[in-house]
DNA sequence: CTGAGACTGGGTTGCGCAATCCAGAATTCG
DNA sequence: CGAATTCTGGATTGCGCAACCCAGTCTCAG
């Protein structure tokens, strides 16, 4: 929880939190169906049931709310699916996210998606603030990854001079990759191509991939 | 040229598409340093050097501009990078390609960069038809890729059975996912990674991988 | 119990922005 | 040549938006 965003009232009740994770997810939603600078405070409002004035008791500004939803996402650790995988040690565990991801897409035809990759997208350029709990994010996607596999090496599925970061990060821009295309040509078959170069990069390095 | 935003004037004099060129390219740099969302019409005309009635003069709304901002990109056909190959259709001409790429990420410390990603990434929830120009863009991208990879098959450089398609896609989205991972994180590893696995994967469908 | 803080609601403000208005100069074409 | 069209400039408009204001209710803690 580094990038946390501190609730901004002192101390805050089961009530309130209820009524701020309730605009949050409501600002979660309304960004996947219309970006960032497509939601305004006012959808938001009227989405999670709450005045204006409670909008700004529980955040600052837009911006905060923002950052509160890049939270949220971040926290979805293995957000790009359902069921939740536990870990990535294995080949199997990867292409079930992999997978999953896939699904994901097919179930919503490609459209809305409310992930760091898309809010990066929007945000990177001009929020400073927002960059950087995205790129954090991403570190924390990333080490989620590494593990996973470095468990795989340590296993001897992989072989010990496989660059983990590399797979890892090749995995993650694979991904976000992949669903930036399909969301934009509103058909999944980007994501499917990426995610098999990518598992076909990552089983390049299996031991017995020679065989 | 079949995705081109007709010129506002029924007739455009070589003055007057000079100063609509002006207008787009300065509205492409705007973009790439502050987004979409932070690039208002008056930067716009600040930087053209043009007037507001100019800007209207040459397009109906920031909508048409942005849209001829796209369309500039897209014709940028190979516009990862410098200097310009003719042909995507050896495994040397798609390392360039990648190298090309990265090395322009590290040129801008990983800032700044207008591409169609980028762009789809701002607008495709809420805007439909710059999300269909820039699917165009990517669809006329992919072909590029694919008829360089469909030469290499046909020299028996690739295998026979190789999806050409998802090979094509595959690179496209390491690409854009690459990209997207370098500049929220500030650094060209993402980019790097995500290139190499998708030459690999293509690589792997080399008639003479298995020595 | 009471004061302070959290929670809530609805209306208002002011500014930034895209777009328009009004007018004139430059160029083209019949 | 003159009418029509293109190109150009600067000021203004009006609306949408984020943020604020004012007031009241509920809850907690000393």
């Amino acid at each position: 929880m580094t990038v946390t965003e501190e609730p901004k009232p002192r101390r805050l009740t089961p009530k309130g939190r209820a009524t701020r994770d309730r605009i949050v997810e409501a600002a979660t939603e309304l960004i996947a169906r219309n970006g960032v600078a497509g939601t305004g405070i006012e959808d938001v409002r009227a989405a999670a049931g709450v005045s204006g004035s409670q909008l700004y008791h529980y955040f600052d500004s837009k911006q905060a709310l923002i950052r509160a939803v890049i939270t949220r996402q971040a926290d979805s650790v293995l957000q790009p699916g359902e069921p939740r995988v536990t870990a990535l040690d294995s080949f199997e565990a990867l292409r079930a996210w992999a997978d999953a991801a896939i699904e994901r897409q097919v179930e919503t035809g490609c459209r809305g998606d409310c992930n760091l990759g898309s809010l990066a997208g929007e945000l990177s350029v001009r929020d400073e603030e927002s960059r950087s709990d995205i790129a954090n994010g991403f570190l924390r996607w990333k080490d989620l990854v590494l593990d996973g596999l470095r468990a795989m090496r340590d296993r001897g599925e992989l072989r010990a001079d496989a660059d983990l970061e590399e797979l890892a990060l090749s995995l993650l821009s694979a991904l976000q990759g992949g669903v930036l295309l399909s969301q934009t040509m509103l058909q999944v078959r980007p994501l499917e191509a990426s995610m098999n170069a990518a598992l076909a990069y990552i089983h390049s390095f299996a031991v017995d991939a020679v065989g």
